[in-house]
RNA sequence: GCCCGGGUGGUGGAAUUGGUAGACACAGGAGACUUAAAAUCUCCCGGCUUAAUAAGCCGUGCCGGUUCAAGUCCGGCCCCGGGCACCA
């Protein structure tokens, strides 16, 4: 063993290692018990950033600490490689999109190998290969011939100058990013798959998922939404081109009374037929258009709306109700159409104190009706007189009573509805998998008949920045003739969330051509007993996934219900930004890496400057990306430490779940610890052989060491299986080897094989999280067996027992003495001592003793007066 | 705006079920070793009272409550982060 620790050697020794013994490769070896950890496969987009070595090193170490528990652990890896940022990146730099993702897989590939990470490389899978995506295609052919799959108009936004669509990232302050212009909503024919049908099912499973964060299931619970409420029909005083009628669903039938005026969406049919002779109020619908369709957008936009000039008829009671346009009021959501309670709904009630509608009490309650809605449930009033029988009901016998009615004169129906709406997988981009559906000369669609599938994306492209290059050769669309109709490929491609919803379950079976996954393999390792990923995942993501899960049992693909059985969500890793206004008013965002910081006395940042730009603004510390420029390159940490060291730091710098601001100070530590280690093991082993441990041999401070071993076995063991608290299980071997640097006895054979113990313990809790500098100082250990398959060590009750144990005595709250007594001491026997210990009694002294305690093996308490 | 999290020393964080607030580190300070530097080692390190110790008081975003005891539970607020369906 050398007597530096030299961390670029020691990391190509172990990697060589487990390459040329092919250690993480794995098959669906019956004997032994599964076991699945995944990570959410990377985006390609160039190189790691620290959110990807965090959420690798975290699976990495489970799945070592499993397959250290005697399992047959899968840990493969993969690209999610379709998507937007390919399209830039390929206009950007005049290559195409797919030489730009192929090279940084390569690139990324090679810096997740020099990080360690036991990847089962064999199941690598990248979601732009014909291989992955033709599966894909067929699986839609398959929900379309189920009747899961429809067509309809749907709104995008429009960039009215570069002609194209763009995504709600795409969007600054209502422009295009490109083009500056005023987007648009845009109306166009796309693809949608019923995850409303699933909806019920995708709620109650939650409940089966005890291994989930309870703040990722309450987030799927109110984004599914399910909802209790009445749909309520409208009819117009007068058809307008030919509707007589419209509905509004509502979960407030108790307010129905308060109703006052009915707010309709911009592209309502009602709306757009009137506005063909009323050209102010066409102006208001051309203006409503004019707004990115993202709900933080509506909802943060100002609120806005023109009377139509028509009514409605009140469904109860057969009064004028006013129907306005409103700008919040979306047609892709629910019906279009809002009847609106100005006095028990705050946003009806903005909305009619701008225009000065009526604002109608019906429900009794705390408040000033001049100030703002009463929207708390409370019992009804000013039913009126046909309803007086109405009035006092509570918000449950309200919703009945009110139901019914409606339900007796056809005017209504209780209905369960979600929030949930249909899954919207077309894009009108290049670089993804073509949606594989055939659009015919006579206006019907039909899907890709099998024997034609894969339909092929072609790689080798222009990429003009505006229009898609399958959309704008005409020689792909074409498609033949299908039973004598002229058929053109469809150009839109998949929403990228179709790729990420099933690769966990092709990673079983990466290679099948049979079909879409081999059915054994599947069985074997599926569900996933551990993901990880990020929590900005936490909806959109793994709703996907548990959807396409369901989606592939029903087809008889899998057998479970759920993909993925225990879920860590890890926090984000967050780091500075730094940004100059331009000209122009836009923003150009510097990296943190190039910034120089000017820090106060007590190091707090206070200025920074960018050799070129100069003075930038603190743009705070947000989550690192392309689009701020603060993705921390990890690769400097790993030239200048090694891989160990990032591991151990990223490991070490907060607990999984909770955001990680990242700064580079702290990882020298880390180096320092590792370093120390080295040195340690060096030194004991030039101190001579051990002899055979005896732990009834051992004086105090043996034993005492040996105790703080044991100890720390079972603590970092909770903390891996059970707590998933990387961090403390850290702390907890950084304490060790400070008792064994402090206490360590190599003048004996006895005090040798106590640290010896206590290094091989160590080595081994620490394998999981620098395996590299593990592996090496377990040959050092004389050890000749993989460290990868060596069983986790298990603590000795018998070695943790303590003589005594050392009591804190609160007086009314406060700490007044420390009280070291017997471990076999009574409780009686322990408060005399406490009352007798003269801090103790100054405090006692002259007051009623109220109430007096002992919490077994944590403290005494008295409470006095 | 709506939904979900978070806020503890100069900094990252610890405190697992209501029971010793600040483990373990980083940064900083003092010293040892060294011709010097790096590395390493030792000590100090929330605030206040005190020469110092003993000891005491205050202290976990803010305001209030429950309790012998609150970082932890309850009510109200402030600030920061994530998601909001076409970023992935």
């Amino acid at each position: 063993m050398k007597d530096q620790y030299q961390p670029a050697e020691v990391e190509a020794q172990a990697q060589s290692y487990w390459q040329s013994n092919n250690t993480f490769a794995v098959t669906e070896d019956r004997s032994k018990e599964k076991f699945y950890c995944l990570a959410m496969f990377p985006y390609p987009s160039g190189k790691l950033h620290m959110g990807h070595v965090r959420n690798y090193t975290i699976t990495d170490v489970i799945a070592r600490y499993q397959r250290m528990q005697g399992k047959n652990v899968l840990h493969p890896m993969g690209w999610d490689a379709f998507g937007l940022p390919a399209e830039n990146a390929a206009i950007q730099n005049h290559t195409a999109p797919a030489k730009w993702t192929y090279s940084n897989i390569e690139y990324m590939k090679g810096q997740l190998k020099s990080l360690g990470f036991g990847f089962d490389w064999q199941r690598e899978l990248a979601t732009c290969q014909s291989d992955y995506y033709r599966w894909e295609q067929w699986f839609f052919t398959r929900l379309y011939e189920k009747g899961l799959v429809y067509k309809k108009m749907a709104t995008v936004n429009w960039d009215p100058v570069d002609q194209t669509v763009l995504a709600n990232e795409q969007v600054i302050d209502g422009r295009g990013w490109r083009s500056g212009a005023l987007v648009e909503r845009k109306e166009i024919p796309q693809w949608f798959i019923k995850i409303t049908e699933y909806a019920q099912e995708l709620l109650n499973s939650l409940d089966q998922l005890p291994n989930w964060p309870e703040q990722v299931k309450t987030m799927q619970r109110n984004w599914i939404g399910r909802s209790k409420g009445v749909e309520i029909d409208f009819a117009l005083e007068a058809p307008v081109a030919g509707i007589d009628q419209f509905s509004v669903y509502t979960t407030r039938p108790d307010t129905v009374m308060g109703i006052t005026y009915v707010s309709l969406a911009a592209e309502h049919p009602i709306v757009l037929a009137l506005a063909e002779n009323n050209p102010e109020l066409a102006a208001f619908v051309a203006e409503c258009k004019q707004q990115s369709v993202s709900e933080a957008d509506m909802a943060s936009m100002d609120k806005k709306g023109m009377a139509t000039g028509i009514n409605a008829t009140h469904p109860i009671t057969g009064q004028p109700v006013a129907l306005w346009v409103a700008n919040y009021v979306l047609m892709d959501y629910g019906t279009g159409a809002v009847m609106a309670v100005p006095a028990h709904d705050q946003r009806d009630f903005e909305f009619a104190q701008k225009y000065g509608l009526e604002i109608k009490q019906v429900i009794a309650g705390e408040g000033d009706l001049s100030q703002a809605a009463i929207s708390e449930k409370g019992p009804l009033v000013n039913s009126g007189e046909d309803f007086s029988q109405w009035d006092g009901l509570s918000f449950g016998k309200a919703f009945k009573a009110i139901s019914q009615h409606l339900h007796e004169t056809g005017k209504g129906r209780v209905q369960v509805n979600y929030r949930l709406r249909d899954w919207g997988v077309s894009r009108q981009r290049y670089w993804g998998c073509p949606i594989p559906m055939l659009n015919l000369a006579d206006g019907t669609e039909i899907a890709v008949p099998g024997d034609r599938l894969p339909v092929l994306l072609p790689e080798d492209v222009q990429m003009d920045g505006v229009t898609s290059p399958i959309k704008a050769d005409p020689e792909w669309r074409k498609a033949g003739e299908i039973n004598g109709v002229t058929a053109e490929h469809e150009t839109d491609t998949f929403d990228t969330f179709m790729e990420s919803s099933w690769y966990y379950a092709r990673y079983t079976c990466p290679g099948f051509s049979e079909g879409m996954l081999d059915k054994d393999a599947a069985d074997y390792w599926l569900p996933v007993d551990q993901y990880v990923g990020g929590i900005e995942h936490a909806i959109l993501h793994l709703l996907y996934a548990r959807f396409y899960h369901k989606l592939m049992r029903d087809e008889g693909l899998v057998s479970s219900d759920e993909p993925f059985e225990s879920l860590l969500c890890q926090g984000m890793v967050l780091a500075d930004s730094f940004y100059k206004v331009n000209d122009d008013g836009s923003k150009t965002w510097y990296n943190p890496a190039d910034v120089e910081l000017e820090k106060d006395s007590k190091g707090k940042v206070i200025s920074a400057r960018h050799p070129d730009a100069g003075e930038l603004s603190l743009g705070g510390s947000t989550k690192m990306s392309k689009s701020k420029n603060n993705g921390v390159d990890p690769q400097s940490a790993v030239d200048q430490y090694g891989a160990d060291t990032l591991r151990l730091f990223s490991m070490f710098a907060a607990p999984p779940e909770q955001t990680l601001e990242w700064h580079d100070a702290g990882v020298e530590g880390a180096s320092r610890f590792l370093r120390r280690f080295w040195k340690t093991v060096h030194g004991h082993i030039e101190a001579g052989s051990p002899g055979t441990l005896n732990a009834e041999a051992l004086n105090g401070e043996q034993k005492g060491l040996r105790r703080k071993v044991h100890e720390t076995i079972a603590k970092v063991s909770d903390d891996f299986g059970q707590r998933q608290t990387f961090n403390t299980a850290v702390a907890a071997v950084m304490e060790l080897l400070n008792e064994v640097t402090k206490t360590a006895d190599r003048s004996s054979p006895d005090g040798l094989a106590v640290e010896r113990e206590a290094l091989e313990a160590m080595t081994a809790l620490l394998a999981p999280i620098v395996p590299h500098i593990c592996h090496s100082i377990w040959q050092a250990l004389g050890h000749s067996n993989n460290l990868v398959d060596q069983p986790w060590p298990v603590a000795d009750e018998q070695a943790m027992v303590r003589d005594s144990l050392v009591y804190p005595v609160q007086v009314n709250g406060k700490i007044r003495a420390q009280l070291e007594v017997s471990a076999s001491a009574s409780s009686d026997e322990i408060l005399a001592l406490a009352q007798s210990e003269s801090n103790v009694v100054k405090f006692l002294e002259g007051k009623e003793i109220k109430m007096s305690k002992v919490i077994p093996g944590k403290l005494v308490t008295f409470a006095v007066k």
